[in-house]
DNA sequence: CGGAGGTAGCTGCGCGAAGCAGCCACTTCC
DNA sequence: GGAAGTGGCTGCTTCGCGCAGCTACCTCCG
């Protein structure tokens, strides 16, 4: 058994963001999952309660906007939230389309209760990096995933300033 | 229609390195997607040539776990390379329960060109990162990575030595 | 020498996440 | 009032990842 050495992933993945990005995603995702696990929840679930404590009731398809999900679980995902009484679902007058989901009093105590058992992922997260590098780690995170998002730009841009 | 300002990401969101992570994978995953597809690739196929290339011949076994690749996908995608001419595929005979799996020339070739073209992906990922900072950048992810998959370990190790 | 335990290759299955297509109801714009 | 767009909903597909289980084979140890 030569098993020593035989875990070492070669220079080339090692040296490449995308690489280093997705790996990371699955052990995030891992961890991230162990915790909404033990508390009965799903990642979207609590995307959804963030997003309705910081901007107000909302739409189900400006949620999804949001957050970032596809309509269609955003219908799966209130209905299960509904029916634990953490949102309110209910028809806009104002717009016959809509369903305004509301946010229940129970539905921010279990938000807050989730963000601090995810306060604790993240910690486990950026763990070994020295504490003044994670606020920047975390602002390259977000920048290089706004420029992501960005509309795809073909051309040049050398008129921008 | 209020829909400007209906795509601002929640900050509680924005603000956890897991959530930044999950979602940036998705987006490195089509981005790495739609340059392997162009080539006929997939990300397996590519992270083991690399294996290969660096460490010389090995088993399966052992691609996969420099790899992180589960053992039943090695199976398919050395299959899948072997078909293309990129690797060899014989029975080790010092081992007979080994596939001793080897780069061939053209292999090489295949390789050095997705490199390049991972390049031009890595360059578009890291572009909002001051030049200055890429490098740190990908280091922190490395050891945010390697800090996941150590082993759990709750109680002190001051014996390594 | 022979059994126990571990490893290699392979097949198969399940899960989570993401995304698209199509439908109907309704609103808004022209 | 007709066309176009939006919101809610159902359904389906894809992809990446990971585990369970099987057989063949090697190695270790009594």
């Amino acid at each position: 058994m030569q098993n020593m050495g035989d875990d070492r992933v070669p220079a080339l993945l090692r040296s490449q963001p995308s690489w280093l990005v997705t790996q990371l995603a699955t052990q995030v995702t891992r961890l991230v999952g162990e915790a909404f696990d033990a508390a009965g929840f799903r990642r979207y679930h609590y995307a959804l309660l963030a997003a309705l404590d910081e901007f107000g009731p909302a739409s189900q398809a400006a949620l999804g906007r949001r957050c970032r999900i596809d309509r269609s679980y955003v219908v799966e995902a209130v209905g299960e939230l509904e029916a634990a009484g953490l949102v309110l679902r209910a028809p806009d007058p104002a717009d016959r389309r809509r369903n305004v989901v509301t946010l229940t009093g129970e539905g921010h105590i279990h938000l807050a209760a989730m963000t601090r058992t995810l306060d604790d992922v993240q910690d486990e997260l950026t763990a070994p990096l020295p504490a003044a590098e994670r606020e920047q780690f975390v602002h390259q995170l977000g920048r290089v995933l706004d420029h992501l998002r960005e509309p795809r730009v073909t051309g040049k841009d050398p008129a921008i300033s």
